[in-house]
RNA sequence: GCGGGAGUAGCUCAGCUGGUAGAGCGUCAGCUUCCCAAGCUGAAUGUCGCGAGUUCGAAUCUCGUCUCCCGCUCCA
């Protein structure tokens, strides 16, 4: 049984060393949160089952890791910063919130041209109009309340707070002087960095329609409501891949990786029975965005919520980028282009002609994925003797730590050293984390590694090293399940094949 | 950003109408032929989220601020 409440899990992660609250020491920072000593071990896994479905099973697709800042060009012409920095306003009497545009875009010509007046401006030139609100915020708002702005909810004047912007992106400055000229952008999402190198890759791999390109990275979203743990964070990682494929064969191509990605969230246990998908609306798509799905997860306390979206981009974001729009016939409606000097573009597989290839997006946000694969892996169980135990039942392969190695006492030189030498013995296997535990007694050992998923517990033995009862059991170890809690007697010479096997 | 709740040891929490901080578990060290949070001995850990104010005196009252949780809003 999953998680039930998202407490349990953050607590969980706190104590035993997954996730903690970013800059704790100096009280935390809101949307920004730490992974410890297993939550890194935990993510990394996760990333590399991912590249390893995505761009090693197939063979089709290609890898990249583009940095993070970015010309600002490409966050322009990308509509990011157009769509991310929108003023907004408050009414404080019905808690709703509006962009500040829209709002007196709504009301009467009479009410229009009171606010216009209010603020100096002339209603022609709204976006003069709208400037002059951001830049006096507090007269903005007293020009809304007199001029008589009314909420569409209430249908009453509201009582409006100065209007903010909320700028979506990160800005920083670019080398040592900051002038207006010098700033970038962290990037909101890898897939940018993706497009601005398609030629790149194309160039240097020979690809044909269709393929994909697949990237790991961090991207920084200031939203205005970070919440939920590591659900809603400002900063994130996302795994994502860019599919380009002909026009025509997108919506296949679509459907092939939404069953695609399904599978691999199984394949993590994250059954498909707890994943809906949302044909998102058309009036709630993205501004690139022809259809999209969304997979939504069921988390504890919160509820369904997106996982991973599944978009088609169409040619929109190529298009956007490229020289020469205008003859290439683009199926997106993009903004002229006088900046970019490439000319995105790839030959059509029948035709052979230079076209502009649609893009299928599957993009999924690690944190989401540590939060449901966490969340799956949880349970509480009530043993036979009445006592509890928490487990977290992880796939094997994405377990912080694959084997424990414990020496059952720690004041016999002999058992101790035979247990470090098992452990060096496993982790030259190069599976994963082995880790040498010897605190506290075998009990506490046992329970300490249910509670971080840890699949197997190697304990070391007086028989071990020939000082028990039975000499038969000189050079053997006990290996216990951490799902079944059952021991076994195996010879230390079978053991790197038995482990080797069951990790698999 | 709005409304509600909360913040005391690593975790869960107690601490009255103000009088200088505690428990359980965990952690660490030692002992124990020790296999399912066993036992015994010992130890460490808190600017009571942070900052002001009131007071002779604040974990406790007031204000501000940060963070977390819930509901709105937002999530291109």
């Amino acid at each position: 049984m999953p998680a039930q409440s998202m407490e349990e899990l953050v607590s969980l992660c706190k104590r035993r060393g997954f996730i903690f609250q970013g800059s704790e020491i100096y009280g935390g920072l809101q949307g920004f949160y730490d992974y410890g000593p297993l939550g890194v071990e935990l993510k990394n896994n996760i990333k590399a089952a991912w590249w390893r479905t995505n761009v090693y099973e197939r063979d089709d697709m290609e890898g990249l890791d583009a940095s993070i800042i970015m010309h600002r060009m490409v966050l322009r012409h990308s509509g990011h910063e157009a769509t991310f920095s929108d003023p907004m306003v408050d009414n404080r009497k019905t808690k709703k919130r509006y962009r500040l545009d829209h709002l007196v875009k709504d009301q009467k010509p009479a009410v229009q041209g009171a606010v216009a007046e209010a603020m100096g401006q002339s209603v022609e030139n709204f976006a003069a109009l709208v400037a002059a609100m951001v830049k006096d915020p507090a007269r903005a708002s007293a020009a809304l309340v007199s001029a008589g702005v009314r909420d569409a909810f209430s249908g009453e004047v509201g009582d409006w707070t100065e209007p903010r912007p909320f700028n979506m992106m990160f800005k920083t400055t670019i080398g040592p002087v900051a002038d207006d000229d010098s700033y970038g952008y962290l990037r909101p999402e890898t897939a940018q960095g993706i497009f601005t190198n398609f030629k790149n890759v194309v160039d240097s791999t020979s690809r044909r329609l269709p393929f994909g390109i697949a990237q790991i990275g961090k991207a920084f979203r200031n939203e205005i409501t970070p919440r939920n743990f590591i659900f809603r964070v400002r900063e994130l990682e996302q795994m994502e891949i860019e599919f380009f494929c002909a026009p025509g064969t997108d919506e296949e191509w679509h459907e092939k990786w939404l069953a695609a990605r399904l599978a691999w969230w199984e394949a993590q246990g994250v059954p498909r029975e707890k994943i809906q998908i949302l044909d998102v609306p058309r009036e709630d798509l993205a501004h690139y965005s022809k259809r999209t799905y969304d997979l939504m997860y069921d988390y504890p306390t919160l509820g369904y919520e997106e996982i991973e979206g599944i978009a088609n981009r169409t040619d929109f974001d190529l298009g956007s980028h490229t020289k020469g729009q205008e003859e290439l016939g683009l199926t997106a409606s993009v903004l002229p282009n006088e900046d970019s000097v490439a000319k995105l573009t790839i030959a059509h597989p029948d035709t052979q002609k230079p076209i502009v290839p649609f893009v299928i997006e599957p993009s999924a946000g690690v944190d989401r994925a540590m939060l449901a694969v966490l969340s799956e892996a949880y349970a509480l169980e009530t043993l036979e003797n009445g006592t509890e135990r928490i487990v977290l039942r992880l796939r094997p392969h994405l377990a912080p730590i694959k084997v424990a190695v414990i020496p059952l006492a720690r004041n016999r030189p002999e058992i101790v050293e035979k247990a470090r030498s098992v452990k060096q013995e496993l982790q030259a296997l190069g599976l994963g984390r082995i880790l040498f535990e010897d605190s506290g007694n075998v009990g506490k050992a046992y329970r300490r590694h249910d509670e971080v998923g840890t699949p197997f517990c190697v304990t070391i033995d007086f028989d071990t090293i020939g000082k028990g009862d039975d000499a038969a059991l000189t050079d053997t170890v006990t290996v216990r399940d951490r799902d079944t809690m059952s021991q076994e007697r195996v010879a230390i010479k079978d053991l790197a094949n038995l482990i080797r096997e069951r990790l698999r």
